[in-house]
Formats: structure tokens, C-alpha cells, sequence
RNA sequence: GCGCCCGUAGCUCAGUUGGAUAGAGUACCUGGCUUCGAACCAGGUGGUCGGGAGUUCGAAUCUCUCCGGGCGCGCCA
């Protein structure tokens, strides 16, 4: 709708050479936007007003200009010049008619469009250690991801979604630790359990069923040169040790990657039940077995991007703008976690995928220069990599803030929250505020009241018009879906009106949203239309005896019923006939 | 100290990339079910868009500066 009201505007433009000019950098359909207030008609243009410096002329007189040019359509009824300059664009009500049977013709397929250009986008979200279940902060990211996808892929982008686990580095073998000394405690070993040691009970349950290959059972004695509890990070430190010396190196990892696999298919299930899924999970272990690491660096030295300083061998960020160079290997020759992520990022570009979009936790702002910096000194843009920030999910429970911590074990989990609120409940309000605002989650709040969820409101609406027509088959009555087509123009109530020209609105939304990575525009666009729906039906009864009356309410009705079914879909939340 | 994000109605939050008189939900007040689902609708009260200055036809939105909050600034991941 709103690019067949550009292409009138811009035919009018061409009517007038001078404007050419000015016009060179300025997409016409940037000019065109809904009016808030219906008293300005369905569309208006500030073109004018943007071109009236340039050109040196009165806003209005230009705008009356540009007005006088535009074509004949039969979408445009009225246009007007308002206020300091504005063209305002009435529309007919057989554009919005028109629109209404697109939406019937097309289904479940409205609001798809191909402004994405086939652009390949790998989406790679959540990425949380596998060192334990995810917990409401995660769920968020989750959320947030699969809807951006859904609407990515609305637009026609082919998204690839990626898992990127974490199942390198001291924390796979502090996890490894931690299942051994549980594993040991019901063997009716007691070793006190390190403070640096994830303590949450599902340790346990990994320990209990823990194929452990024989290994023998470690006594107390073994323990006795601990150091101190205080240092925390020492003992952690000493216990790794131990593990490696009293089980083999073989015997360790045969612990460590059980423990690992037994949490990431957990992690799995749980995202699965809240509808969503990967196409695949990135093992960051992979990247040192297949020597990615290694190729990538080698890369990097080739090109002079690397330099040795302090035993290290650092990479020059800074040329890349980054705001210090970083340590890609650590004096004991180890690799970092950096060094990973480069050629993980290379991977992603190097497999075809055009455009790159990581979400993130607000907490790893810093490193999103590092990231960049270094894709640019591959080879490839550092703009094909976005990085979209997640602000945190603070807790509360009756009003009281709940600390969130994985080795404390005291944090709430998402499945826990999903059993208490419902999925749809919860994928609702994770994407219903924008993504770089902090949430407030009051789990009280979210249980007690549940019913005042607004996701509730709009399932309503959907609800109610499948029950519509469960009352038009009991009354022994069928809509003709083809004598409503027909009869559109007897929808002359304002709150005909009010919904067509809403309805019209939904691919611009899924635009808006798609391209902002904005989720939330939807959210309120849906609740906005079920508004619009209730309104109706409390104002006008549908299964009138009238024929032709009837049957064009209903086909508004359907319509109604196809755009809420389609939005909620891309949201990743049910659409019920009742409830 | 430097950097990123944020500050909008009593509370929770939107605000279409600079547009016209700043909007929803909630709370509070009033009215609406004998009629397609009242998990709903209609109307009302409620604002120095954190403060100040600037940019221009026009600012919640952009710039600067203060105030307040969150998060970063590792040879951790």
C-alpha cells in the first residue's frame, strides 16, 4: 500500500525537473509515512518541506506543486496540503477493500515480502555456557532471537540459526571437577565441595548418571595437600590438577564431555519445548580439531597483524579500530577465547552467509569492537557483523530482587518460569519491550495475574472470531466468501473503516519490525488491531439476516482473524480458537 | 577516569529513524450483558518527555553539558 502511494508520488516528482537534483539522495518512499491522526488522511508525505530549503521555495506552495502533478489512481481519493507543508493522501475504499481480499487470497502467506533480497543472514543467539540450565536471562535472548528470525525470514532473508557452545576452556574442566567430586560424594567420599565449583543440584544428577568407565574411587588422603579454602581460585586450580593426575587425562574428558553433552541436550529440550530451534550447534572445541584456530592466525601473520610482546602473541586491533591491540596467544601457548571467535566469525562469512547478526548479552558491549576488528582483518567487512544488545532481566519475586547466579545455583530457571507463566505468556513479554531496555520480571506478578497479560487480550480476539463462526454453523448459516467479496462497499461503519485501513497496515509493520530487529513494533501493532476488533464487535453484531451484509462483515472478520494468526505465528505464540 | 546503554503519566512501558494536539496497559472514577464469548467495550482524571543550552519550518527523537541508574574496561569465557 505504501509503496503504490510512493510510485504515485514519485510520478509526480518526475513531472518536475528541478527537483531532480535535491532528490538524488533522497528515497522518495522515506518520505511517506501513516498519520497518526485520521483528521490527516491514511498517508502523508513531508517531501516538500524537506526539499523547500534546497530549492529555495515555500514548503506549501512546493507541495501544492508536487500535488498538482500527481496521476490519476484509483487508490488516492483525496489529497490535501496541511499544516507547514505536508501532502496528505486519502485513500479510496476500494484500495482498502482491495487489500482485504489480498489478505484472504493469500493466507497464512500475508505480510511475506522479498525487501530482504534473498540477503543470507546467520543468526547465531543465546550461545550460553553449557555449564548448567539456562535461566530467565537466557530466555529473553531466546525469545528475542527466534522472533527476529521469523521476521528476518518474512522479509526474505534465508536465516541460518547457530548455537555457538562454549565447550572449551577452564570452565568445561571447573564443570568436570564439579561432577567428579559429586560422583565421588555418592561413592560416600566427602571432599568439601570448592566454592568456585558449580553447586546446583543438577551436578548431581549428572554425577548419578555418570558413566564414569571404571575409574577408581579417589579417598579422602588424596585431597590432603589442598590449599587453603580461602583462596578460592587456587583450590579450583588444584582440584583441576588432581583430576588430571588421578584420572588420566582420557578418564577426565571422559567426564567432562558427558557432563558437557548431558547439559547442552538439556538445554536443547528446553528451547525446543519454547519453540525454538537451531539449525546447528557450533562446537567451539571443533574449531581447535579442525585447526581453524590455526589457519586463522596464520592468516593474520601473514598479512603482519600479529606481533610477539611479553611472550604473548598479540593482534593489532587498534589498526581495526578497536581501542588496544589483543592477546590471541597466551604466554603458556595457549590460544584465547578471541583467537576462537575469529575464526569462528570467518567460518560464519566463509560458508556463504552474507550478513552476520550475533545477539548479545548488554554485558559484552566491549568486545563488540574486538569482534569487528577482527572480521575487517580477515578480509570481509567489519559492517557484515551486527551485533544486537540484550539488556538484562532483573528477577523479582514479590517485589524482591532475586540474584541470579549459575555457580550458586540459586537462580530461577527458564523451564521453571515456563511451567508458572505458560509459553506463550513468556515469549510474549521477553519481545513486548525493546531489546536495549532492562525488564523487570516479577514472577508474583506474572503468576497472580496472569490473565492481564496482554498476549491474553489479543488470543481473545482470535478466539472470538473462531467462535463467530462456530455460532454462524449453528445457526445453519454459511458465509459466501465470494458474495462478501462482492459486497464490500456496504462496510461504511467507522469501525469498518478504522479496521481495513488497520489491517492494510500489517506488511509495514513486519517491515518496520524485520529491519529494526524491533519485535516489539509487532507486539504493539497486534494489540492495537485486537483493539480495533474488539471495538467492532461490541458495536456491531455480524450474523445479520441480511445476506450481502453479512457476508462482507465476515470476510472483514476473516481477514481480522488471518493478519492476528499470522502476527502471533511470528512471534512464536498459539493462535486458539477458544480458550 | 574512559566507553556503551538507559531516564517519557502514581506503576510497567510504546513512540513508525526529525513531523501535526506525546500514546497504550495498569491503577482510580462513570456507564454498558435477555442479543455472535464481559478474558470485552465506551467515556473521564492523570505529563516541565531527568535539568539546562544549541541545531531548524518543526526536537521525546540530533549535538553539547550537568544530574541519576545499569553494564563494561583480563594473557577469563
Amino acid at each position: 500500500m505504501k509503496a503504490a502511494i510512493a510510485e504515485c508520488l514519485e510520478a509526480a516528482l518526475a513531472g518536475l525537473p528541478h527537483l531532480a537534483e535535491p532528490l538524488a539522495d533522497l528515497p522518495v518512499a522515506a518520505t511517506i509515512e501513516r498519520t497518526r491522526d485520521a483528521d490527516h488522511g491514511d498517508f502523508a508525505s513531508n517531501i516538500a518541506m524537506r526539499l523547500a530549503r534546497e530549492v529555495r521555495c515555500n514548503p506549501r506552495q512546493l507541495a501544492a506543486d508536487i500535488a498538482r502533478e500527481l496521476p490519476q489512481s484509483e487508490l488516492i481519493a483525496d489529497v490535501e496540503i496541511a499544516g507547514p507543508g505536508f501532502i496528505n493522501f486519502y485513500l479510496t475504499p476500494g484500495a482498502l477493500h482491495n487489500e482485504l481480499l489480498t489478505i484472504l487470497r493469500r493466507g497464512a502467506g500475508y505480510g511475506r515480502q522479498d525487501t530482504g533480497a534473498g540477503q543470507k543472514i546467520l543468526l547465531e543467539f543465546v550461545s550460553a555456557n553449557p555449564t548448567g540450565p539456562l535461566h530467565v536471562g537466557h530466555g529473553r535472548h531466546a525469545a528475542y532471537g527466534a522472533t527476529v528470525g521469523n521476521l528476518l525470514e518474512a522479509v526474505g532473508h534465508p536465516v541460518y540459526r547457530e548455537y555457538y557452545v562454549n565447550d572449551a576452556g577452564r570452565q568445561m574442566n571447573i564443570l568436570g571437577v564439579s561432577v567428579w567430586l559429586r560422583w565421588l560424594e555418592q561413592q560416600g567420599v566427602i571432599i568439601e565441595f570448592p566454592e568456585a565449583g558449580y553447586r546446583g543440584d543438577y551436578i548431581r544428577r549428572i554425577a548419578s548418571e555418570i558413566d564414569t568407565g571404571g575409574i577408581a574411587v579417589a579417598s579422602a588422603q588424596d585431597f590432603a595437600d589442598l590449599p587453603s579454602a580461602t583462596d578460592k581460585e587456587a583450590v579450583i586450580e588444584a582440584l583441576i590438577d588432581k583430576a588430571g593426575a588421578l584420572l588420566g587425562d582420557d578418564g577426565f574428558a571422559r567426564i567432562r564431555q558427558q557432563a558437557l553433552e548431558s547439559i547442552r541436550v538439556d538445554i536443547e529440550d528446553d528451547l525446543a519445548a519454547f519453540g525454538v530451534t537451531f539449525d546447528r550447534w557450533y562446537s567451539e572445541q571443533s574449531l581447535t580439531t579442525s585447526q581453524r584456530i590455526d589457519g586463522a592466525l596464520r592468516v593474520l601473520d601473514e598479512r603482519g597483524m600479529l606481533y610477539e610482546e611479553d611472550g604473548a602473541t598479540w593482534f593489532r586491533a587498534r589498526d581495526f579500530g578497536d581501542e588496544k591491540d589483543r592477546v590471541v596467544i597466551r604466554e603458556n601457548g595457549k590460544t584465547t577465547y578471541f583467537a576462537s571467535d575469529i575464526a569462528y566469525h570467518f567460518d560464519k562469512r566463509k560458508r556463504g552467509h552474507d550478513h552476520l547478526i550475533n545477539i548479545l548479552g548488554s554485558d559484552h558491549h566491549g568486545y563488540v569492537a574486538r569482534l569487528k576488528a577482527g572480521l575487517a582483518a580477515m578480509g570481509y567487512a567489519a559492517d557484515d557483523l551486527e551485533v544486537e544488545l540484550v539488556q538484562f532481566v532483573a528477577l523479582y519475586r514479590g517485589g524482591e530482587k532475586l540474584a541470579m547466579s549459575t555457580r550458586a545455583g540459586e537462580f530461577v530457571t527458564l523451564r521453571a518460569l515456563r511451567e508458572e507463566v505458560g509459553n506463550d505468556a513468556a515469549r510474549f513479554f521477553y519481545v513486548s519491550r525493546s531489546n536495549d531496555q532492562h525488564l523487570d520480571f516479577d514472577l508474583e506478578l506474572a503468576k497472580s495475574r496472569s490473565t492481564e497479560n496482554p498476549v491474553y487480550y489479543i488470543q481473545y480476539a482470535h478466539a472470538r472470531i473462531a467462535s463467530v463462526f462456530r455460532q454462524l454453523t449453528e445457526k445453519n448459516l454459511e458465509w459466501d466468501e465470494s458474495n462478501g467479496a462482492r459486497n464490500l462497499e456496504l462496510l461504511i461503519e467507522p469501525q469498518e473503516k478504522s479496521l481495513l485501513a488497520m489491517l492494510s497496515r500489517y506488511p509495514e509493520v513486519i517491515e518496520l519490525a524485520a529491519s529494526n530487529r524491533a519485535p516489539q513494533h509487532l507486539v504493539h501493532y497486534l494489540r492495537d488491531l485486537a483493539n480495533d476488533f474488539h471495538t467492532y464487535y461490541n458495536a456491531h453484531v455480524f450474523i445479520v439476516d441480511d445476506n450481502a451484509l453479512r457476508d462482507a462483515r465476515l470476510t472483514l472478520v476473516e481477514g481480522t482473524r488471518i493478519v492476528i494468526a499470522n502476527g502471533l505465528h511470528i512471534l512464536g505464540v498459539s493462535a486458539p480458537d477458544s480458550m
